[in-house]
DNA sequence: GCCCGTCCCTTGGTATACAATCGACCACCC
DNA sequence: GGGTGGTCGATTGTATACCAAGGGACGGGC
């Protein structure tokens, strides 16, 4: 980040100027644009984004307490690392999170959701979709937002929504790397079908490899672990 | 938070001025002193921690994303409130949370954790510490941390960690009230002797049922939801 | 009684200055 | 030569002053 136009980060126009920067660095971490370990230094957003240091300081802290940032006393920001122990420990608790939902999704069974899931399946299937990448993509995360959606419990949903961005970061990772992993959408398909036959086990079973797959599939690529964490706050 | 000298706020020696901020403020809201619905106005602020606007945002914003407080742009920050809903739903997720320690602890089954949590139990069962409320407040928080510490996964123990802070709240705030409940240090030892016995179904139903028993207990105490979030960052 | 405009309070943002700390570099000494 | 210690520059952390923007309360006008 040393040249004076970075196209990496897009600065959107309305409202706060903190919940702009907090969104624009959001997405260019998540993208990959600003990729693990990168610097985030204040004087250069500062010029780059055209704000003060003050809303962008609070951008940090925000997106510090998210995960997204790491930073030391004194010796400044840095896009936080990737690695698979990472990777694992974030995906164990969204198995725990996808099954919790799965279980309230078949007890209760409203007609809607499942509805809503099945008809996101098959847009998933259509044509287009298949060579269309961001189209496929947008979908896999889609497809979670659902289930975990219609499970009525604000913080699961919540956490979801947190735990969905660090994987996507992985996923925007291992998408420039091996392409995309085409067997996610007909496993979704699979598990719309068993919740459809309230086949509890089933979907526990598919939420669980599905996801682990995910893991297995680019820890290779990816550092065993990151540095120790010195300072938690 | 009136008056000029409000002893409800100790604020720390060492360190960055935010993060002693952010301490005092969290420990304020988590004992209650700081009560649900209450302005935080970064004027009176000022004024009774002797620091400067920015360090004092900067942790305003952390304690955001944290979720002990909820901020509305130009309105100002409240203490976050308390409801039944978001008690269960925190509940719910440190059920999910626990469990999986649980699992893992039994499968692995190390020697030393398992000790460790032994010995704690004995210590809530020494006399002084029946009459030390405090003491005994703390040993229940203590054993679920050696019980989530032990899992291994740094984002559980981090998540339990948040959620824990949250729930410290709801146990003052029923504490005020109700007086201990003494039940729960028997239930831990009950739930010890169970992962000794490697008994996980066991396990299982006692932490569902020690935790939800948590919150019928302080339910009827509660509002049965705080007004739904208008601006989720 | 209701609506509307004004004023005030608070927060949001900018600009600036200075302190504290860290890291790198370099000279110096053993 | 290699380790040691100090100096300097860069960057973050904090303080302060000031203005803009928005919301809420209050009161007057209808």
């Amino acid at each position: 980040m040393s040249h004076d136009t970075d196209s990496r980060i897009r600065f959107s126009d309305p409202g706060l100027i903190r919940d702009r920067v907090v969104g624009a660095l959001r997405e260019a971490i998540i993208a990959g644009r600003l990729k693990p370990g990168e610097r985030i230094r204040e004087r250069d957003l500062v010029s780059l984004l055209g704000v003060s240091r003050s809303p962008l300081r609070e951008a940090i802290r925000i997106l510090e307490t998210e995960g997204l940032i790491t930073s030391l006393a004194h010796r400044g920001a840095r896009v936080s690392e990737l690695s698979a122990t990472d990777l694992r420990d974030m995906l164990d608790v969204r198995i725990m999170l996808e099954s919790f939902a799965a279980r309230l999704f078949i007890e209760r069974l409203d007609e809607g959701p499942l509805r809503a899931m099945e008809e996101q399946v098959e847009r998933s299937r259509a044509p287009g979709y298949q060579v269309d990448l961001q189209a496929n993509f947008d979908l896999g995360l889609e497809f979670h937002d659902l289930l975990v959606g219609a499970c009525g419990n604000r913080k699961v949903v919540q956490l979801h929504e947190n735990l969905k961005r660090h994987q996507t970061r992985y996923q925007h990772f291992a998408f420039a790397r091996l392409g995309r992993d085409v067997r996610a959408l007909d496993e979704h398909a699979e598990m719309v079908a068993a919740l459809r036959a309230r086949d509890l086990p089933t979907v526990e079973r598919k939420i669980h490899a599905h996801l682990l797959r995910f893991h297995d599939y680019l820890a290779p690529l990816l550092p065993v672990d990151a540095a120790p964490e010195l300072e938690p706050r």
